[in-house]
RNA sequence: GGGAGUUUAGCUCAGCUGGUUCAGAGCACCUGCCUUACAAGCAGGGGGUCACUGGUUCGAACCCAGUAACUCCCACCA
């Protein structure tokens, strides 16, 4: 059967896939192992796979099939995230384009939308990592909404409230007028925009004096309830304690000071508007002001603001303006560059407001989470991440966990119409509780229609994913996990509390390593967005390259927290890669039908040895790459190991003579030696290593290189491993002369060597395979007319052919002769340094003795060779 | 504004406690080859004042100080 000389992979990815499936080999089960375990980062659940999923599952797959190779009880869990936030505003987005506004309909009709949008795009991107070839145990895909994980979440929410960790609080949250929702600091993106200062007069009381204030935000005047100045700025130590009156809206204020205020900046005068600034809030805390909320949800004027009630905050700044110059109070309003937040999500201007939501006090919770950070209890990879963590946990403030949504995991407080609460798990339960709480209460009780932050639910995944809330069955064995590959953005929202809640739940870490990826960039290195188009298709890709190549390209660029410039390139060189083991393998296979009881030839002999001693030290090397998470390294290593040493070298070595064939003991040893190079690549190519696997040896139904054993190694240097470096410098050296001198490969040469010893000397059995060298002789002295080079100090001769240009030759052993004795110069120059011989290790003084005399030796030579030609 | 990090070949990066190799890899590039596995290939080759300036040392890409550029995180001066 002719095989093509191009890999195709879209065959045997499908069935390998399929096979891996149908034989069970990614599921799961506590047993007598030892369990490695990794719990997917989930996705949004109607998310689609970009190429950051790539490269983050790309590296968990590799990490998780090599464990099953070594022997572990190898569980990756996936599944996905209800992404309160980002799918309620895709199902909003879908409604609206039918004509149905949210606020027409009920939470359940709502609610109904929502599940059906989940049910039909949910798990489409979990579709798509099976093409990626990962291997997840899928029978345990979970969702952060399924039942059990549900309950789970808001038993969390009952048990921290029950230890007073979560309280109800007012406080300046970041509010999305657009969504009528809070968000998270981390939900806020700041841009810089150009406005405008406006400079506005405020008169004081009492006098006819005015003192100016500087805002960017000259409608909030509406909420002033004080004027600052900075108690040491002298402009204004006269005016301390007096009142002065807020322009248009013409209610008396106090002048208060406090050195928050910067005497540099604008009239060194700040306006007070505790309910609509978070610092300006701050201020009124500490001098107990009075707190207008002169704004409505939606961003518009509220009536408590007294004017321009109902409409949008920017229509009323421009107004005011107006109005305020009108009233000769606006004294100049002057271009300025400020940043401003903005919702991640809907992109309006982020609203500071005072609102009641719930919060979970951090302070004590993280402690254990800080600790075992720092003192590498969990091991960060790069560590350099630790500082960022350690910065966050230090100044951690407490999380804001209420979300003004109904797609998520609806908060179990009831609350009374006069204002009470309580919290239960159950609408019963809550009417218990009022009952004995508030005996006398006899009204109705509604729970709070809000929803928890999305993360709120994703912090307990490690355990939840196990049921570890409801049962020990799993959660004792796989937890903690081993292994979490995940993004640096998230290391706040996610890792950072998933590992506080893991001490708070289990009272353990909830793994032992993390991971961090770089972000995926284009050639430009601009982030990859939906936005910019700049984001290649993942499947379009793996389509086009294979998944084995796109795996590869993505990992070889890719070392833990550094960016990733993304280049199409770069999956060339993956699916090149392929091609390249693909066409070892039609070699090999073409000997199978050649092959015969022959002698063994010395060179494949030599080949073998040196093979299996370079396998054994790059299995060592590999092992040492993975135990620091060097994973491109690893994936380098492997390519040098296959293609360099295994194509160019030991195929090339036991290859036979044309015509010739191949001898069964070779045979059988280059199948195992190719066995293990498929094995080694498998984390990185497991379709293609599966495929060639299977074509390598007759197999059982039911094996699967997946669950073949990751090969062993021994730390022991061989001395093969030496002997190569100077043979393959021997045999560069011969067909260095044969290009130079133009002499064909296929005339034969004699070698001739000045002596017997060095480590290559093993080898010229292979030496002379790929030299094609006629005869090698032992010559006790130099012999006339002949071409030489050097290595490791050893001559080694070709007689000269008719070709032989005597001129070139000299001039290129004076350009050799000019170099060594300037590098024998500056050895000297160090020897004879006195400070120098008197401090430096002895160590690196004989080496320098040594590279002094090799130099002496090697000019005498080159003197000897020019003096003969001449 | 605070903190962290980066700066080594055209590109992406290694370079572990300062010391055998006048600095390494992959890709890209140049030259020659369709040689009986592979042109998605083979053989050979060029290319770097290790950001800059000082210092410590017998010796610095590596340690120290300063300068510059870039990146990220945190804060969010109205």
């Amino acid at each position: 059967m002719e095989i093509p000389s191009k890999y195709e992979p879209q065959a045997a990815e499908a069935k390998w896939y399929a096979y891996w499936l149908e034989k069970g080999f990614f599921n799961s089960k506590p047993d007598h192992r030892p369990a490695y375990t990794i719990v997917i980062p989930p996705p949004n659940v109607t998310g689609v796979l970009h190429m950051g999923h790539m490269l983050n599952n790309t590296i968990q797959d590799v990490l998780i099939r090599r464990a099953r190779m070594r022997g572990f009880n190898a569980c990756w869990v996936p599944g996905t995230d209800h992404a309160s936030i980002a799918t309620e505003a895709k199902v909003v987005q879908k409604l609206r384009a039918e004509g149905i506004k949210k606020s027409d309909l009920s939470r359940e009709a709502f609610l109904d939308h929502a599940w059906e949008w989940t049910h039909k795009h949910g798990g489409i991107i979990l579709e798509q990592l099976k093409k990626l070839g990962a291997s997840c145990d899928w029978n345990r895909t979970r969702f952060t909404m399924d039942e059990k994980y549900y309950e789970a979440v808001i038993d969390t929410f009952i048990d921290l409230y029950n230890k007073g960790k979560i309280y109800r609080g007012e406080r300046m949250i970041n509010w999305d007028p657009a969504a009528k929702t809070a968000l998270s600091d981390e939900e806020v993106i700041y841009k810089e925009v150009n406005s405008h200062l406006y400079h506005l007069k405020y008169k004081v009381v009492g006098s006819e004096e005015f003192i100016v204030v500087a805002t960017t935000r000259p409608e909030t005047i509406l909420g002033d309830t004080a004027v600052c100045v900075n108690p040491k700025d002298e402009r204004y130590l006269h005016l301390h304690g007096k009142k002065v009156i807020v322009p248009l809206v013409n209610r008396e204020v106090t002048i208060i000071g406090d050195d928050y205020v910067d005497m540099e900046f604008g009239t060194g005068c700040l306006k007070v508007t505790p309910a609509h600034d978070m610092n300006d809030f701050m201020l009124g805390q500490k001098y107990n002001l009075e707190i207008i909320n002169m704004m409505n949800d939606d961003g518009t004027i509220s009536t408590a603001g007294g004017m321009y009630i109902g409409q949008d905050r920017f229509a009323v700044r421009k107004q005011i303006a107006l109005d305020l110059e009108a009233a000769g109070l606006l004294i100049k309003q002057e271009p300025y560059a400020n940043k401003v937040g903005y919702s991640e999500r809907t992109d309006v201007v982020i609203e500071p407001r005072l609102s009641l939501q719930w919060f979970v006090d951090m302070k004590e919770l993280s402690e254990p989470a800080l600790e075992n950070v720092m003192n590498d209890n969990i091991k960060f990879f790069p560590p350099k991440f630790k500082n960022a963590y350690r910065h966050w946990m230090e100044n951690i403030k407490d999380w804001c966990i209420s979300r003004q949504l109904w797609w998520g995991h609806q908060i179990p407080a009831y609350y009374t119409e006069d204002g009470k609460w309580v919290v239960a798990k159950t609408r019963e339960e809550a009417e218990q509780k009022i009952k004995e709480q508030y005996p006398d209460y006899t009204g109705s009780i509604t729970q709070d229609p809000d929803v928890l932050d999305t993360w709120f639910s994703s912090w307990l995944w490690p355990i939840g994913v196990f049921d570890g809330f409801y049962s020990e069955d799993e959660v004792s064995y796989y937890y903690p996990t081993t292994d979490l590959v995940t993004a640096p953005e998230i290391m706040f929202f996610w890792v950072a509390r998933m590992i506080i809640a893991g001490y708070e739940y289990r009272g353990e870490l909830p793994f032992k390593n993390v991971y961090y990826t770089g972000i995926v960039r284009d050639k430009q290195g601009r982030k990859m967005s939906k936005s910019l188009g700049n984001s290649p298709d993942p499947l379009v890709l793996i389509d086009q390259y294979g998944a084995d190549g796109v795996r590869v390209g993505m990992l070889l660029s890719s070392p833990a927290g550094n960016d990733l410039l993304f280049d199409e390139s770069l999956c060339e060189q993956g699916r090149n890669f392929s091609n390249k083991i693909w066409n070892a393998f039609r070699l090999v296979r073409g000997w199978e039908e050649n092959t015969s009881d022959i002698e063994q030839r010395p060179a494949a002999a030599v080949a073998i040895h040196w093979m299996n001693a370079q396998l054994n030290a790059t299995i060592e090397k590999l092992n040492d790459d993975y135990e620091k998470f060097r994973i491109n390294e690893a994936l380098m290593t492997t390519y040098k190991l296959v293609w360099d040493d295994f194509c160019a070298w030991y195929l090339e070595m036991v290859k036979p003579p044309y015509g010739e064939k191949m001898d069964s003991q070779t045979y059988a040893a280059t199948i195992d030696i190719f066995e293990k190079l498929l094995t080694v690549l498998h984390p990185f190519m497991p379709f293609l290593s599966e495929e060639i696997w299977h074509m390598l040896r007759e197999r059982e139904d039911g094996a699967s290189l997946c669950i073949a054993h990751w090969p062993s190694s021994t730390n022991e240097s061989s001395p093969w491993i030496e002997g190569f470096e100077e043979f393959s410098q021997v045999v560069i050296g011969i067909r260095n002369i044969r290009k130079e001198n133009q002499i064909a490969n296929k005339e034969k040469l004699v070698l001739k060597m000045l002596s017997t010893q060095g480590a290559a000397s093993d080898f010229h059995p292979a030496i002379e395979h790929l030299g094609n060298i006629e005869s090698t002789e032992w010559v006790s002295e130099k012999p006339d007319q002949c071409y030489s080079f050097i290595v490791s100090g050893r001559e080694f001769f070709v007689p000269f052919t008719a070709q032989f240009d005597a001129a070139a030759e000299i001039k290129k052993l004076n350009e050799e002769l000019v170099y060594t004795e300037g590098f024998l110069t500056s050895v000297e120059r160090k020897l004879s340094n006195e400070n120098f011989v008197s401090k430096a290790p002895a160590a690196v003084l004989d080496g320098e003795r040594k590279k002094q005399s090799d130099a002496q030796q090697k000019i005498e030579m080159i003197k000897q060779q020019i003096a003969a030609l001449s």
